[in-house]
DNA sequence: AGAATACTGAAGTCTCCACTTGACAATTAA
DNA sequence: TTAATTGTCAAGTGGAGACTTCAGTATTCT
């Protein structure tokens, strides 16, 4: 009964707009607000709000309401996740690289 | 005046398609013809064909046309440009994950 | 030559997604 | 208490993107 495992189509997908990039690196610095992150952004609160739940869906964030402020996050959880799959993928096209390595020293002047 | 830098929106983009990763898991296997990657999907070919072209844009397959057969080979550029998107988000990353380490032991009762 | 194979290009459909607007709820400040 | 701040919800818009179909080109097979 372990939490939702991050879906790793989500998990690209999440990563693949810049503005939600721009958000994580932002958080790197430090935790923040919502209205807070989405002021040097050019777009609404609601849209950061937006990119925040998908965020958290991924865990690539965590967020935690006090009061009337969401304090924002990064989380390690997503990024693991992202390690994972590269890990279990490093293999497989390492072993079919150095396959690839003879044969295309074979062909070596079309680059 | 290098190649195209690969954009790491696209790429991450590409990688978040199931189809498109399932032709990247195939070609792990081997090098194979447009038509052949096309058969266990049921999509067209087509299809495939533009999936293969966003692949080729980022780096991640490379292809080859010898008369009628274009043959697709996963390519090395597109891993290691994610991996090295990763290698330069780790640091940051895990600073402030360490940082965050203290404060979050202090409320460690809810989880 | 004629037929089958392997793809390509253009155009259309349909769904998803980033973002907005506008109305509202809750919290904090004056 | 009134006003400002901070965010949330529901619904809508516009554009991108994952397909399809259909018509065409080049290559290989018989």
């Amino acid at each position: 009964m372990k939490k939702a495992a991050i879906d790793i189509d989500r998990l690209f997908h999440a990563l693949g707009d810049p503005t939600r990039r721009a958000i994580l690196d932002r958080l790197t610095e430090s935790p923040m607000s919502v209205s807070r992150l989405a002021e040097p952004l050019e777009i609404t609160v609601t849209a950061v709000a937006q990119h925040l739940q998908i965020l958290e869906e991924v865990g690539l964030v965590h967020t935690e309401k006090l009061g009337r402020v969401r304090t924002c996050r990064i989380e390690a959880a997503g990024f693991r996740a992202l390690e994972q799959w590269i890990q279990d993928h490093r293999t497989a096209w390492e072993r079919k690289l150095d396959r690839l390595g003879q044969f295309l020293k074979e062909e070596d002047e079309n680059r």
